[in-house]
DNA sequence: CTAGGTTGTTCTCAGATTGAGTTGTTCTCA
DNA sequence: TGAGAACAACTCAATCTGAGAACAACCTAG
């Protein structure tokens, strides 16, 4: 049976159903680590555990809406702020069995954010806090999303490689260190400063100066430092690539 | 209210319905164009007009899983032959207004395949073919799948680039230039032959010499290419960058 | 206020990679 | 058998990259 046959034959009634939700793997750097959000579970199952914010799709809108808005919820963001976070669909999980109770199509969305105020714990979660994501091994995490959350860190990863998107970690203006200091903790290894300007500034759209300078020098010195804003590219050309990172012997 | 609020109170007779369908867009190369797996829809609505080859999900079955039995259904294909087509999750389209009917979200994945025989039409469709992309705009398409087929073709250009997935598009043993046509056809631009040559060579893990050469020259002349098969690298390190395709004049 | 250390930015230079073309050889077709 | 085609290898200049050095602007400590 196929899609139209299905529709044509269709009563909601007859059919198990699929519950369609989001969940957002929601990503920002505070303090030099890369954090992720993550609420506990006040319900089973899994209750006590960790899990990705998300909830169901309302039948009015759209799966970024959604995922848009449970990340509002979550954070207690709105506005200004909330619209400068990015937001981009990831994958979908829908296993039969990710969900004791029933079936649930989860769209996975990941997003990137400067930094935010602490989360708020909402009436469905005993807790949501930013958690560092090098302390994830230890944590028990629900349902498949300890396997989502891979996945999206992998996407950061190789997003900052090919898009300009790691200025969405960052204020409106910012430095080009700034810039490095975000390559940085997502890939997790140091870059070659000297190197690293000189691309960054070659690569057409990627930023564009203010003609500013910071106010301050660094806080343990140094020359105070040029301002930049995200220029209009939407993807880098040449990229940024990171260096391979294990040695694929052969 | 959020996923386990909804889950714990949620009757499924309570709660507007939506399907989950698969869609599937399927790429192969068939006299040196690239082909795009259709079907002509039988029924309303959209009748006569152009679709993606998919359907409803089924109870039991993993997305991908409904994706492939999709795809076999509708090429006939089965056994050794399917088992060698990639296939990945493209991107899940669920916007509220995508079928007039109802609510359906649809994973949509895309396959890339060696040249295979002539589609069946299913009982559910009038006609199913493979239609060159280049054909593809003069078509009345169905639902949001115009755009859907722009996200797959995107993304299939761009997974050239980073990972050895060309060879899916040919036989188990290949020539260098058949290697390259795959990339010409699917870029849409010639390439150079010597430089093509000497970057898949050093390229650790994409190809492997099997020893042997073709039987016969080019059809128009030429030695006997030597063969290869692809190797075990699942991704180009360093990548195959396609040539900026629009100057990003700034 | 000054000395010493830190940092942003630019520069240098060798090595690797790329783009474009050439060469030599093997093969098919007429 | 000759002409043209195509595979594979090579050459070479232009560009890009990685690594380090230079240098001035700035902070803090004393």
């Amino acid at each position: 049976m196929n899609e139209q046959d299905f529709l044509a034959a269709y009563d909601p009634r007859d059919y198990p159903a699929v519950a369609v939700t989001v969940d957002v793997v929601a990503l920002t750097i505070r303090e030099g680590a890369l954090h992720l959000l993550l609420i506990r579970r006040a319900a089973p199952p899994y209750a006590g555990h960790w899990a990705l914010p998300g909830g169901f799709v309302r039948p009015d809108e759209d799966l970024a809406a959604g995922a848009r808005r449970e990340l509002a919820e979550e954070t207690g963001l709105g506005g200004e702020r909330l619209r400068r976070v990015h937001l981009e669909q990831l994958a979908t999980y829908g296993g039969p069995d990710r969900d004791p109770r029933m079936r649930v199509v989860s769209i996975a969305h990941l997003a990137f954010a400067p930094d935010l105020p602490d989360p708020v714990a909402d009436t469905d979660a005993d807790d949501a806090i930013w958690l560092p994501v090098t302390a994830l091994t230890s944590r028990q995490l629900a349902f498949d999303h300890g396997r989502i959350i891979d996945d999206g860190l992998e996407r950061a990863r190789s997003k900052l490689e090919y898009t300009p998107l790691a200025t969405r970690f960052l204020a409106p203006e910012f430095t080009i260190t700034e810039l490095r200091a975000v390559y940085e903790t997502v890939w997790g290894h140091p870059l070659h400063a000297g190197n690293f300007h000189r691309k960054v500034l070659s690569v057409p759209g990627f930023v564009e100066s203010t003609g500013d300078s910071t106010e301050r020098g660094g806080a343990r010195g140094g020359p105070r430092a040029k301002l930049y804003r995200a220029g209009d590219a939407r993807l880098l050309h040449p990229a940024l690539l990171r260096p391979a990172r294990e040695e694929t012997v052969r």
